[in-house]
DNA sequence: AAAGGTTTTAGAACCTGGTACTAATCGCTA
DNA sequence: TAGCGATTAGTACCAGGTTCTAAAACCTTT
C-alpha cells in the first residue's frame, strides 16, 4: 500500500457557489483567488520563501495540492528540491568564481601597458537602498581593477590614487571605465595609469592610479 | 566548504581490520581501500562535488551502498539533499544580508560627525590569490563606508578621495580604520574627511575624502 | 435546461535518494 | 573454535514530488 498525498480536505464546503464574488477583500483575510491572481500570489510566496512545499502552499492559498501544483506547472516553476539544487548548485559556482574573481566589472578589452575598457552594471547590491545610488567603492572597485589588470606584471598593487565622483551613478546604469597608462611601460618601478568612467557619453569617474609594479614581466 | 570533519580520530581505536595490506593489486587501479582511507577518500569526494549520490559514491569506492551509509553516519556527513539544502540556505541567507550590508568592515565606534572606527579583516576572498595580499579597493571600500557612515546626514556620497597605500596588507590581518570628520559639523555642501588605516601599531593606509553632504541632519 | 468549456479536486502508481532496522556473511584473530 | 569488526543484503518506510486518469464543480452559451 502507497501512502497517496491524502490532503484530509481541509475546505470541501468552500466550493460554495459564486465563490470569489463576494466582497473579496473580507476581513477573512484570504478567500479564494480566482486563477490569475492565484497564480500571481503562488510565485510571490515562492519568491519569498524558495523553501516552501507544496502542501504549505495548500494551505496558503486554501487550495487543493493538485491545484498547486497545475500552477506551478503551468508558470514553469520547478519542485522544492529542484529549486534547493539550483540554489545550492548557484552559490557553489560563485563561491568558485569568486575565489577566481580577480576583477570587478567584465573587461572587454585589453592592451598590456597601454588600455584597456571594462562594463560594470550597477545592481540591488551596489546601491544604497535609500537612494538607489551605487556606493563609491564599487565605483572604485571597478576602475582600480581595471588599473591593476591593465598593468602587464607578475604583481602590481595600487600604491595611491586620487578620485573624484563627477555624478551620482544609478541602480541599472552600465558603467564603462576606460583606463590609460601614462607611463611609458616596462619601466621600473610605478606605473600611472588614468581611468575614466562613463555612463553613455557623461564622464561618471575619474581616477589616478599610481601603481606599484613588479618589473618582471619578462619571465613571464 | 562545509567540511563538518567528524573527529578522525587518527589511530585512537586501533582498526583491526589491517588485512588489506597484501600485494596492493596494482592491476586494478583502485583495489578497495581499508576503511580510514576510503572514509577519507570519502571525504574528499563529497568535498569535491557536494551534489555525488550514494550510489555514484559506491561506483568510485568499490564497496556497497550500505558502506557508504554507514561511512556518512560514522563522520556526520549529511545526505545528498541535505547538503544541497544547507547550501542553498546559507547561499540564500548570504544574498539577504549582502543586499543589507551598507558598510564593509564593522563599525565599532561612531561619533556622528566627529569621528569612527570600524574593523576589518582581511580574507580569503580579499586577497590576490597568487600573492595573499589584499587588493587595494577592499581597504578603500572600508575607508569609504566608514567616511560615509560618519557624516551625520540623510544622503552622504564619495565626491572625490585621495588615497595612499603604505603597505601591502595581507591575508589575516585585520585592518583598524579610524575616520576624522575636518571640517566643521553641519557646515552645507561638503566635508572632508580623513581615514587611516592600521594593522597594529603600523598605519597601512591613509585617505582624504571629500563627501558630498545634504545637509539635512536636521530633519532627522 | 442542456451542452460544452475551463478549473479544480481526487486518487493511484511510480520516482529518487535517502533513513532505520534486522540479519546474514566475510575475514581475520585471540 | 568462538568472537568481533567490517561489510553486504534486504525490507519497510519517508518526503516531496511527477504522471496519468477520471471525476466533479463551476461558468458561459445555446
Amino acid at each position: 500500500m502507497h501512502r497517496t498525498d491524502g490532503s484530509t480536505d481541509a475546505c470541501g464546503l468552500a466550493t460554495a457557489g459564486a465563490y470569489f464574488f463576494a466582497p473579496a477583500k473580507g476581513e477573512t483575510g484570504i478567500e479564494r483567488l480566482p486563477k490569475r491572481q492565484r497564480q500571481q500570489r503562488l510565485v510571490e510566496l515562492i519568491d519569498e520563501n524558495p523553501f516552501v512545499t507544496d502542501r504549505e502552499l495548500t494551505r496558503r492559498l486554501k487550495v487543493s495540492i493538485q491545484t498547486i501544483r497545475l500552477d506551478r506547472m503551468e508558470l514553469g516553476i520547478p519542485e522544492l528540491r529542484e529549486r534547493m539544487k539550483l540554489m545550492a548548485e548557484r552559490s557553489y559556482d560563485q563561491v568558485r568564481s569568486l575565489a577566481a574573481e580577480e576583477v570587478i566589472g567584465d573587461i572587454i578589452d585589453l592592451q598590456l601597458d597601454r588600455s584597456g575598457i571594462s562594463i560594470f552594471e550597477i545592481r540591488e547590491e551596489h546601491v544604497f537602498t535609500r537612494t538607489q545610488i551605487a556606493r563609491g567603492h564599487h565605483i572604485f572597485a571597478q576602475a582600480n581593477s581595471l588599473a591593476v589588470a591593465v598593468i602587464n606584471d607578475e604583481i602590481a598593487l595600487t600604491a595611491s590614487a586620487d578620485l573624484r565622483f563627477v555624478r551620482p551613478i544609478h541602480l541599472g546604469e552600465k558603467c564603462i571605465a576606460k583606463a590609460y597608462v601614462r607611463t611609458s611601460p616596462g619601466k621600473a618601478g610605478r606605473a600611472k595609469v588614468e581611468v575614466l568612467s562613463y555612463v553613455g557619453e557623461e564622464m561618471v569617474f575619474q581616477g589616478n592610479f599610481i601603481i606599484y609594479r613588479s618589473d618582471d614581466n619578462k619571465n613571464r
